[in-house]
RNA sequence: UGGGGCGUCGUCAAGCGGUAAGACACAGGAUUUUGAUUCCUGCAUUCGGAGGUUCGAAUCCUCCCGCCCCAGCCA
């Protein structure tokens, strides 16, 4: 125990802003404590990419021994939903972290908020504008031109007080005035320009209903968000970052109670795969894809239903380390941090996804013997299991050539293979229809090979996995592959549905598969043998039709060298 | 051509003036009843480029080049 927790110190890497934390800790900043936040907006499902920013915010807190609140932005009624706002916790839930007793709502400050704004306006430092959305953006100026002052800018206090609480009591119709923090329409940073703070939304809110009928803006909000809740280091994007002088700029005119710090980071990105939300929702509501959590899909629901495991996500998102250099990362890592998890984890097993007929000729026609199997050969505390061999077999048609090379280890007419913990069995004839497809293979068996172990010491370069027909039940299984042929989908083509893999699902119906694997648990990923990992499928599968999802194949450097020839 | 960022191995990424960590990938080899796993071994004389400061520079300075973000009453 103390070994892994030293382990797993050790494999926690460093990163620019734990740096800043330590620093900040060492100079005695914020009495030494460290509060994060995880602020997501309930408009859509979490994707790996949130799962980094939950990892980072999260693993600090745990790391510093402080808190990390998980707050949902939700200042946008007319793009949010509590749907999104339940799969968003289970999906944080699933991902392993610990929010407290509360989950934090920035619809809850939205009397603090109109507080803190009526302080701005009393200040001097927030007006009421009426300009149009189109006037305004004319105002607004350009990248290298200045912007224009509002004709509302010097609207007396007492008449910006009166509106803004008119705004709020609905007597005016959306769009028709804006609250505007009074900053520099002349600044280079756009975000300065007089930016709005508050709009008319005459819309029900999933939490607040029908209270309110003007709606803070997502500047206004996350940073008195961040300092009501005594946050310390307040991470986000690097599309962020020329929001900072209006974050400080807020905090820094309104009576806060702490004035947390921005840092930002780069987002992730992986490549073969797409990862912004409007790109996802097309996929979805296009019907691409099997809704939001098909897994083929980067959402947190999608990859939970491939099979991928929250130990293995986390420990990616540790691997691929925090800096602010925008990069795409090779969806390769992810796989390999999931192989790690599961060859550590996952029990084995055999199944035959493409069968191939196989008849012991020497084997007695009704005769069924019970072998011993390993549910994992490098950890024997997992156990042993019975399985059964008989008669009639089934091994994959991809182990049998009938012209097969030398370097092809498997079963060909004359060779002779080993049954894994079975027998070892020597291909006599094959039995083929008259357009010369291959039905059936007529073996025979080494009585003497029981178990798989040769008594004379002979070797024998092939092991098969196999299955027998009274040891199996059927199944289906659903091949899944990257569900784009592009590296950056995005890039390559005007339209990224382009680029979308023909192959990225295959399903196969007629697999055979162990008949311990009848009562496969939900969400319990078994090793299939020289195939891959492998779950059944959350939606799809039932007692009587089992559905497994192919999470991720094995390495297969037999495979790598035929595609290289 | 305004402002803000970023450029270290194929991909991530440490490094913070004392002579380029690590992971994945890749290439060899060993062990193996999974062509898996595991285990060795190799893999940046050089840090986007050019100058400069220094005994010494990926780290400091100057110029240049390339990439990303910003003109929602979205977050």
């Amino acid at each position: 125990m103390e070994d892994d927790n030293i382990k797993e110190d050790a494999n926690r890497k460093n990163n620019f802003i734990k740096n800043i934390i330590t620093e900040d800790l060492t100079n005695g900043k914020n009495n030494g404590k460290v509060i994060t936040r995880f602020p997501p907006e309930p408009n859509g499902f979490l994707h790996i990419g949130h799962a980094k920013s939950i990892c980072l915010n999260f693993g600090i807190a745990e790391e510093f021994k402080g808190k990390c609140n998980l707050r949902f932005d939700d200042t946008n009624p007319a793009k949010e939903d509590q749907k999104y706002i339940d799969s968003i916790i289970s999906d944080v839930k699933w991902l392993g972290f610990n929010w407290g007793e509360t989950i934090y709502y920035a619809s809850d400050y939205f009397d603090k908020l109109y507080e803190f704004a009526v302080e701005l306006i009393k200040q001097g430092k927030a007006f009421v504008c009426s300009l149009t959305g189109e006037q305004m953006r004319e105002y607004r100026g350009t990248l290298t031109e200045p912007g224009k002052e509002s004709p509302d800018r010097n609207r007396p206090i007492s008449e910006n007080l009166d509106l803004f609480e008119r705004m709020k009591n609905g007597e005016f119709e959306d769009g028709t005035y804006v609250l505007r923090a009074k900053i520099d329409m002349g600044s280079p940073n756009i975000n300065m320009r007089d930016p709005v703070i508050y709009r008319i939304k005459k819309m029900s809110h999933p939490r607040t209903a029908d209270k309110w009928c003007i709606y803070p803006m997502y500047d206004f909000t996350h940073g008195i968000s961040d300092a009501l809740e005594g946050v310390t280091h307040s991470l986000c994007t690097l599309e962020f970052q020329d929001h900072r002088p209006l974050y400080d700029w807020l905090l820094d005119e309104v009576t806060s109670p702490c004035h947390p710090q921005q840092i930002e980071f780069a987002r992730m990105n992986l490549n073969y795969t797409v990862m912004s939300k409007r790109k996802l929702q097309k996929l979805v509501e296009n019907n691409y894809v099997d809704g939001w959590d098909d897994p083929r899909l980067p959402t947190i629901a999608g990859i939970r239903r491939r099979g991928y495991t929250a130990e293995a996500i986390r420990n990616f998102c540790n691997i691929i380390g925090v800096s602010k250099k925008e990069s795409r990362i090779d969806v390769g890592l992810l796989e390999n941090c999931l192989r790690d998890d599961l060859n550590d984890n996952a029990p084995r097993v055999m199944a035959v996804l493409r069968p191939l007929k196989v008849t012991i000729e020497n084997w007695e026609q009704n005769r069924i013997e019970e072998l011993e199997a390993q549910n994992h050969p490098q950890k024997p505390e997992m156990g042993i299991r019975k399985i059964i061999f008989s008669k009639t077999l089934y091994i994959e048609q991809d182990d049998f050539m009938e012209n097969a090379p030398k370097k092809f280890f498997r079963l060909a007419p004359g060779r002779e293979v080993r049954l894994r913990y079975g027998y070892f069995i020597t291909c006599k004839e094959v039995l083929k229809d008259k357009d010369g497809n291959i039905l059936e293979l007529i073996c025979t068996y080494d009585p003497a090979t029981r178990g798989g172990d040769a008594p004379d010491g002979r070797k024998v370069k092939g092991t098969l996995h196999w299955v027998s027909s009274e040891g199996s039940i059927p199944a289906k299984v659903n091949l899944y592959d990257r569900l784009f042929m592009a590296e950056d989908p995005e890039a390559e083509s005007d339209d990224f549905t382009k680029n979308i893999n023909p192959e990225s699902l295959v399903k196969l119906q007629n697999c055979r598969v162990e008949k311990s694997l009848k009562d496969a648990e939900q969400e319990r990923v078994y090793q299939f043998e020289r195939l891959g990992y492998f779950c059944s499928d959350l939606k799809e599968s039932s007692k009587g039709d089992l559905v497994f999802n192919r999470t991720v194949t094995l390495k297969d450097t037999w495979a790598k060298v035929n595609q290289t020839k």
